[in-house]
Formats: C-alpha cells, structure tokens, sequence
DNA sequence: AAGTCGGGGGG
DNA sequence: CCCCCAGACTT
C-alpha cells in the first residue's frame, strides 16, 4: 500500500471540485465564503441516504417551499410529511425525519455543530453526521459514504472484499480528510464518486487525482471487491380493492416495519408461497382477483401482489379511510400501491 | 455481523 | 436482469 501525499491529493481535488462543482439546490458554490443552512444540509442529507440526486431533487424543492425552517417542519402534521415523501421510500427516514425536526426544535432550532452530538438525533447516523458537521459547520470529519469507499478502495487497490474492507477504507479517508475546507472536500469526493470515479466504466483519463491512484487505467472497475449476493426470494400477497357507492377503501399501516406508518390499501401478509385465496376482508362480499397481477422489487426480495375486488355498494360501510377513485393518485401511496391503484382502475375500467 | 428497509436508472 | 445509490437501525 502506496501513501498518498495528502496535502497535494487535497489540492488536485479542491482545484478541480472549484472548476467543475455540480450545481445543486442545497450545495453553496465552492469557496464562496457563504455557509450552508444547516436545515437546508440535514434535510438533503437525509433524503440522499441511499438514494439517487436526481430522485431527491424534486422532493428537496417540495419540502423546502412549504416547510422552509426545521420549526415549521417540527410542527407539520406526521402524515402530512409521510405523504410528502411518499415515493421516496425508506420511510423510516421520513419518521425520523420528523423526529428529529421536533427535537432540534425543542431545543431551540439550532442543530448541535459537532458529530458527537449530531449523531444522537433520530435519523442521522455516521455518516450524516459527519457530512452535516463538515458542509454546514466546517468541522474537519471524516465524511465515508459508498462513492468514497469506492475512491478509496480504488486509490489503494484494496484487495480486502467488502464489507470487511469498511475500516481499511474509513482509515484511508481520515488520513486524507483536510482541516481546510472539509465540506467541499467531502462533496468533491463525492462529485468525483458520481461522475467520474464511477462504480462502472471510471473515466481515470479525465481524473483530476489519477495520479494518486494505484487503480487508474489498471482495471480500476474491480474495487471495490465484493462478495457474491444472497439470491433474491419471491414473496406473495393480495391486495383488497372494496368499494362502496364508488369510493375505495384504504388504510394506514403499522408504524413500523415494511411500509410503516404509509397509507395503502389492505393487504395480506408478504409470504414466501402463493397465498390460498382467503379473502378475510369483508367476509361475504363477492370477491374475485382481477386478472393482473402487481409486480415490484424491493431490496431483499420481490412482490407479487394480486388484486381482489369486491363491492358492497348498498350494505354498511365499514370504518376506514375512503378515497374516491380520482383521489387515489394524490393520496399519499408509496410506489407499490400506486401499481395496485393504477392496474385496479385499468381493470375496472375494462369491466364497464 | 447480519438482516431489514424502497425505488429508480443504467449497463 | 443485476447493480448501485450522500445509510440507519435493530437484533
């Protein structure tokens, strides 16, 4: 393992971060001598965790316009926001979220400025903490997240799979994380991480460190080295579409667990086999599946949800959330029921 | 240390 | 299809 020179690796990558810094809602231009808001930094922080800028752009611009301070976040409605990131996924995020929003506001607004005490707060973890301490108050932390884990494993060829190699690569980062300017520091490695530090086909030609790296031009899209992945298991469940005098039936879920706290409409359990058609809601009613099933993916396995209609137009309506069919669109449903609502409208509409 | 927890974009 | 993404939390 080669050492890096770390005074002149920072330089390289401040003095292209200067040049070609991505433009983004809740970034201030480097070295501009503004500081970031530290609202404006949590709240993208927490959005981006595993999840993709482009996805989060739009969710930070909605968030920002109607709950501009971290107080008036504290004091929106729990499923007012859990609607708001509706699509976003990772829900928890969004409860912590708020959790966090309300502590920071108890106790006075102000987000602590140091990791220490960033990391008690709901929602943030090692990582948050460390990049909210360095963007938005300058401390000198070690920000580790995937895309500098891989520029690290790439610039000392680490041999070591992941996740082992996590402390390895956590030591190469703090060995070279500068007193200076640590916020774009840790945003340029993550700029470079995305564009040209890439997890495939890595532009090391048009790299501003290439010659720092052990990796560069030599087969540098093999780190980080990684052990093969569990095979996905399919799980299968129904969703109940009951309507009464042309309104559809939702529910909330459980506040923890998959989909915790979202609106959705009444499902089964998620099981490993077909379930038997037992259609427990509404017992009596005429149920029968429609013909097309939903499909979707989450990250340790992938759903099949058939769809089960029945309408008890005319009897009692029982208690629950009811949306017309138009409302559905607009009501708060993470992706996987907006499936189920968009296939169940298709159904229904080849039925009249 | 391993499992849980969404969704979408790109090869 | 598989991979990965500005990870945190629980067990």
């Amino acid at each position: 393992m080669s050492a890096i020179d770390a005074a002149r690796f920072q330089a390289d990558l401040l003095a292209w971060y200067d040049r070609s810094a991505r433009d983004l809602p809740w970034r201030i231009p480097p070295d501009s001598g503004r500081r970031a808001d530290p609202y404006r930094v949590w709240l993208s922080e927490i959005m981006l965790q595993q999840t993709t800028v482009a996805a989060v752009i739009p969710y930070f611009e909605g968030f920002t316009q109607r709950w501009p301070t971290v107080e008036a976040l504290a004091q929106a409605p729990e499923e007012d926001v859990l609607s708001a990131w509706a699509g976003l996924g990772y829900y928890a995020r969004a409860r912590n979220l708020i959790a966090c929003a309300r502590a920071v506001a108890a106790a006075g607004g102000r987000f602590p400025q140091d990791e220490a005490g960033l990391r008690t707060l709901p929602g943030i973890g090692a990582y948050t903490a460390a990049a909210i301490a360095a963007i938005a108050f300058g401390e000198g932390a070690t920000v580790v997240d995937g895309n500098i884990e891989r520029v690290m494993a790439r610039l000392h060829a680490v041999e070591t799979p992941m996740p082992q190699a996590k402390a390895q690569l956590r030591a190469h980062a703090a060995a070279l994380t500068p007193v200076r300017r640590p916020g774009d520091y840790a945003q340029a490695l993550m700029d470079l991480g995305a564009g040209i530090c890439r997890p495939r086909a890595p532009a090391c030609l048009a790299c501003p460190v290439r010659t720092h790296c052990d990796a560069a031009g030599n087969a540098p899209e093999r780190f980080p080295v990684k052990a093969a992945r569990a095979p996905r298991p399919a799980r299968h469940g129904i969703a109940y579409w009951l309507t009464h005098e042309g309104d559809v039936l939702l529910t909330r879920r459980p506040g923890k667990g998959l989909l915790g706290g979202m609106t959705s409409f009444p499902t089964s359990d998620f099981l490993d086999e077909r379930p038997s058609p037992v259609l427990a809601q509404a017992p009596g009613a005429n149920w029968r599946i429609l013909p097309v099933p939903v499909e979707h993916g989450f990250t340790h396995f992938s759903l099949t949800l058939a769809i089960a209609h029945a309408d008890i137009s005319g009897r009692p309506r029982p208690a629950g959330l009811w949306r017309s069919q138009g409302e559905l669109e607009s009501a708060g449903l993470p992706t996987l029921f907006k499936k189920v609502a968009r296939a169940g409208l298709a159904a229904l509409k080849e039925d009249a």
